[in-house]
DNA sequence: TGCGGCTATTG
DNA sequence: CACAATAGCCGCAG
């Protein structure tokens, strides 16, 4: 432990070297305003360049709003995921878990009553008799004086060697995972860069994407009664296609169904690739079709959605999430990872500028050949199209080859795939029985770890119906993949927001195994190049066996819509 | 008001 | 509708 940074408001940064914790060790306390504590940050980033100690990803953003990023970080909430599974990381928690403490009733800070007047301990020391961090310092008492915030920054500390240590030696067990230290380290700065997405934002036009949603659902209604006469205009267009006199409510999936019995189309549902079936059967179907993508559109993806979230500044923005609670996959709110494709023709790279735009080419096939260890998945990786060696061994065609592959990787147990399972299961036994294997144990309700290290929860050995055990069973094999290729995309990531930095070259998009770069278009050639060397890196850093190929498609575009599909 | 079901979008 | 996610609306229970 160095130091410590603190501002009575908030920014509370433990600059520690996790190799050189020292438990006994004071920390030095800067004490004032929070732009003094930025600048204390940034000028002990500039001269030591540590690895952070930060609670979450809080800290990050925090600092970020006070103007300064640093490069590297030991996030207890990721590292605790990684550890434990599941998502909720708060300090009371991770620092419980870390302790073999229940975890079931944490301490909350509830108002005290009269059977509780005066809780036990020293209310100036951050742990409570029976172990648990005080909820009142968790809330924020530890930034009441100095001397608190030096014994918080010691808890941090303390957390952060426990937390290594839990690391290094799930690294040195037999069954262990050496990625582990690795993954702790990666899994970390990944919130960072999240912090960092959330903060700047990904470049829209507004011009460009306020047209792509009026291709959908008309120029912005003037009023508040041209929006309703809009809405009721969009529905006219569906219902005057059945027989006048009967209302229905197009948002309702029941009264759709039967609008659909009247004009003699009968559905089981009313998805949309089943509605696919009967566009020819009556005008209405291919009405109603046309009006669901309208009014998803206007309800998810319309002006308000744009309003809410564009700032002045061109850029949109959301939050980003570094783990998901399943297997670890990056997730963002605020529609960025569901977007329609139809409206990237919004997001344009601000004048000057361009974007790399990079995604890796069959991403999960290739992270099984890896983290099973088959040679022969690992030969046919080689190919730029994995599935043509696959087709050709197996005899059939590349198509029935993808789908039994996707097949085995989901768990699927029906269908063309399905059929084709035999073959895989004689030509690539490893990566099968690696499948099999995470499918079996996850039936029973016991936990799993991802070649990285990252827990996954099973649900412990609860009896549970049958289909309910096959559904976990798919969960646990497409987990060990998902999660695996999530640690793989986060490092390659993390390679070029560091790479990056020397030609301005900024993420700011990340699809689970697609890449948005924006660069000054000076430099725009340099970072392209620069995106498919991080590859190579990140693949040898994550996995240093080399036998598996990794591919990522890589262009230069103004507009993410110029990408080819 | 909260929650499960349905639907649509993405990888 | 195989695996994962976010998100909105409807219908029903409390």
């Amino acid at each position: 432990m160095r130091a410590i940074v603190v501002s009575p408001n908030g920014v509370a940064i433990a600059c520690v070297d996790p190799a050189d914790v020292d438990e006994r060790a004071m920390p030095t306390v800067w004490w004032g305003s929070p732009a003094a504590a930025a600048e204390q940050v940034a000028e002990i980033e500039r001269t030591e360049g540590p690895r952070w100690a930060m609670w979450s990803q809080d800290s990050a953003r925090e600092l970020l709003e006070l103007g300064v990023e640093v490069a590297r970080s030991w996030d207890v909430a990721a590292v605790h995921r990684v550890l434990f599974g599941g998502w909720r990381a708060d300090p009371a928690r991770a620092w419980a878990r870390i302790g073999g403490l229940s975890t079931r009733d944490l301490p909350a800070d509830a108002p005290l009553d009269l059977f509780h007047q005066e809780p036990d301990g020293d209310p100036d020391d951050p742990v409570r008799p029976d172990g648990h961090l005080r909820p009142d310092w968790v809330a924020g008492a530890w930034q009441e004086t100095p001397e608190r915030a030096g014994r918080w920054a010691t808890v941090l500390a303390e957390l952060v060697r426990r937390q290594r240590a839990a690391i290094e030696e799930l690294a040195d067990r037999e069954d262990g995972r050496p990625a582990a230290r690795r993954t702790a380290s990666s899994e970390s700065t990944a919130e960072l860069l999240c912090a960092e997405l959330g903060h700047a934002g990904l470049p829209v036009d507004r011009t460009a994407m306020e047209a792509a949603i009026a291709s959908f659902v008309g120029p912005r209604p003037a009023s508040e009664r041209e929006a309703v006469e809009r809405v009721v205009a969009r529905d006219e267009a569906v219902l005057r296609h059945v027989p006048q006199g009967i209302r229905f409510d197009l948002r309702s999936p029941t009264q759709v169904r039967s609008m659909l019995r009247v004009v003699g189309v009968e559905v089981p549902d009313t998805r949309a690739w089943r509605l696919e079936q009967h566009r020819d059967a009556h005008p209405l179907v291919d009405a109603l079709l046309t009006w669901r993508k309208a009014e998803r559109v206007a309800t998810t993806f319309g002006y308000p959605w744009l309003d809410e979230r564009l700032g002045a500044d061109g850029r949109f923005r959301g939050e980003w999430s570094a783990a998901d609670g399943a297997a670890g996959r990056m997730t963002a709110s605020g529609g960025l990872h569901n977007m329609p494709a139809d409206l990237r023709s919004g997001v344009v790279a601000a004048p000057g500028h361009r974007f790399v735009r990079a995604d890796l080419g069959q991403i999960e096939p290739r992270v099984l050949a890896a983290v099973s260890g088959d040679r022969s998945l690992a030969r046919a990786s080689q190919a730029d199209d994995l599935y043509a060696p696959v087709a050709a061994e197996l005899g059939v065609e590349r198509a029935v080859a993808k789908v039994a592959v996707l097949g085995a990787m989901y768990g699927q147990t029906t269908g063309e795939g399905a059929r084709a399972l035999q073959g895989l299961r004689r030509s690539y036994p490893i990566a099968m029985s690696y499948l099999e294997a995470a499918d079996a144990t996850a039936q029973v309700g016991t936990d799993l770890r991802t070649y990285g290290g990252r827990l996954l929860r099973m649900g412990g050995p609860v009896p549970v119906e049958r289909a309910q055990a096959a559904a976990r069973g798919r969960f646990g094999r497409n987990a060990m993949v998902q999660g695996a290729a999530a640690e793989l995309f986060k490092v390659w990531a993390l390679i070029v927001r560091a790479r990056g930095r020397s030609v301005d070259a900024e993420v700011v998009l990340c699809l689970h195994d697609e890449l948005l770069v924006h660069v000054p278009d000076e430099h725009v050639e340099v970072a392209a190049s620069m995106v498919d060397e991080a590859l190579g890196e990140a693949a040898a850093r994550w996995a240093p066996d080399r036998s598996v190929r990794f591919l990522s498609d890589t262009s230069i575009v103004r507009s993410w819509a110029d990408a080819k599909p």
